[in-house]
DNA sequence: ATTATTTATGCAATCGATTGCACAAACTAA
DNA sequence: TTAGTTTGTGCAATCGATTGCATAAATAAT
């Protein structure tokens, strides 16, 4: 059949009358190997279609050139690119990414570290599930000396890297943009707030109401899941109880989605009637009628902040870094579901 | 520090004076090992905190336990759900999935699977680049005698499993549906022809039509990127030249979220003045105003697919599998933008 | 010309698990 | 009792590349 046989290190040797080691050294551009060896090396290497075996220098070398990446779900079009900004770093240096997903189950977000470190990778880079509330599989990568970046959901029982969005700033943008839109009685949609994100949100809600001297009314303050359905029956909720309201301003685009489809069921016009912002800038909020507003987390940018991190702590080896935490700042798309007024 | 000396078989052996042969056999369930050796074993296995390491593992038996999949683009609906199908099916028979993508450019698809070979996967999944014209890197994976699976951009040249979906079938349904909710001047968007699934989408097309006894109007059949832009442009050209139309097919649900924006810009009405049907089911379908009736792939499941199709060529070994090529059924979703008649 | 230094390469162990073959002990059959 | 099997382990090579240490050859210094 075919030349099945892969060529290594040896046969290049044996071709050149040389050792192994010197074929190794001539590969990694060792300066010890004289300049016609090296060119000699390089030249067989070609005419014998060498391709170097990654998994015996990863077994030998200890480093395997992978990196595990963890997300909640890879078909969400953030964490989806998300990858994609941490593969483009990544593949442009020679690293690979293995993805898992948690669907938000810790069981699956624990095995999946677990595999990862089987699968003896040079490091991890995730984001924890809605669910976990402890840590010690991640704690055992950074024992490990392994390095390990968070991204987006984060948590301060971990001594590592991270990279969010400030979230408190996205929702004090919206907020206060809906204000100045002439908007008072704001409609904040939320879950329950253990996950760091949803309580900046709240946060920059609460106090861009109160820079702006409005009173706060905990009863336009809606938890849940944030999904669709979530958003149609808060909305729902509004309307029978004849809550005055003038906004809705949604930590997710789906509920908020949700919104809008209510609000149009009933006849509300928006904006005019009742202006809307969600959270994340799915793609699909450009597509909407109205478009939606809301808060682009760049997560493509936020993938490769993620990969620079990385590899800041891969590069530093042994020797303990500090810790850094990078805040992306979000930026408010204004699109017609909040923009009463022409500019 | 912390106990950062991995324990290998060979502690285990020690602790137990025996060989790490025997350890080795007794953990991977080898029949020859008694059953006291065997619990002994695992025990200490336990004990010690054993984790096995796949890379050495790996080399000696060439098995990764990791599979190559390239997609074109990580972020796209479509394709982040088929690798989530994929994952699903292999992560529960402990493999992993490399992710990759190619942007659809050529030297990218050519450089991943190049890295995967590198890599030493055990096999590839993957869709092709709308540009690729040559296959050599595929080749070279089959004559290496690894399973090699293609999915929805496949071609003729490969001698190899695959799955798609019957995009001859969706287009076909789609365009019955717009003849039985009245249309006859129906407008399709199409891209150049080259790749197989777009062919088949036009054949559905124009067979319907036929089948109908409508007879074909070539002017009517737009060719472009499938974009939004080119979906708002190619309508833009059907207004200007007040072309008579009634529906519009596309091939895409970006071009027909393109034609439905401009169709409203124009004033007219979707679907009364003019039906509107996509192709992919992409999320954002569902939200828009009337919501965009579309062409499912099921995507997940063609993930599913895809991988028990992996496996199969897999665990066959070395003897040669005669390549399956699964056929998935569309299904129409029918939604606002098409239906004009209550049911 | 002799010693010291640099340069280029080889030697051999190593990473950790797997596996074909050998072999002792225990057991069965004759 | 002796030969023939079966059962359970050990031995040692192997997968392919890397790397600390040794060393021969070439060059520089004295």
């Amino acid at each position: 059949m075919e030349n099945l046989k892969k060529t290594t290190i040896h046969d290049i040797a044996e071709k050149l009358n040389v050792t192994a080691s010197t074929v190794s050294r001539a590969l990694n551009g060792n300066p010890r190997i004289s300049e016609n060896t090296r060119k000699a090396v390089l030249k067989t290497a070609r005419e014998l279609n060498y391709e170097p075996n990654q998994i015996a220098s990863a077994l030998r070398s200890g480093r395997t050139q992978l990196i595990g990446m963890l997300v909640p779900n890879i078909n969400r079009a953030f964490f989806s690119s998300i990858i994609r900004g941490v593969e483009e770093v990544a593949n442009s240096l020679n690293y690979r990414v293995i993805v898992s997903q948690s669907n938000e189950v810790f069981d699956n977000e624990e095995n999946a570290v677990k595999a990862f470190l089987n699968a003896r990778v040079d490091g991890i880079i995730a984001s924890i599930g809605k669910n976990t509330q402890h840590f010690d599989h991640y704690q055992q990568v950074l024992e490990r000396g392994l390095p390990l970046v968070l991204f987006d959901r984060t948590t301060p029982s971990l001594q590592t890297s991270q990279v969010v969005i400030d979230d408190y700033q996205g929702a004090y943008l919206a907020t206060s943009h809906l204000i100045e839109q002439g908007c008072s009685k704001i409609v904040h949609f939320t879950t329950e707030r253990k996950i760091a994100i949803y309580k900046e949100r709240y946060r920059g809600y609460t106090n861009a109401l109160e820079d702006h001297g409005i009173q706060m009314d905990e009863t336009l303050v809606f938890s849940g899941n944030l999904q669709l359905e979530d958003g149609r029956s808060h909305t729902k909720s509004l309307m029978e109880n004849n809550k005055d309201f003038d906004a809705i301003f949604s930590a997710s685009d789906y509920a908020a989605m949700g919104a809008m489809q209510v609000l149009k069921e009933n006849g509300l016009k928006i904006p005019e009637d009742v202006a809307l912002i969600g959270f994340l800038n799915e793609p699909f909020t450009s597509f909407t009628d109205p478009p939606l507003t809301s808060v682009n987390q760049f997560p493509i940018e936020m993938g490769h902040t993620a990969a620079h991190l990385f590899f800041n702590a891969l590069n530093s080896g042994k020797k303990k870094v500090v810790p850094k935490k990078t805040v992306l700042q979000p930026e408010l798309i204004v699109r017609g579901s909040s923009l009463k007024r022409k500019l």
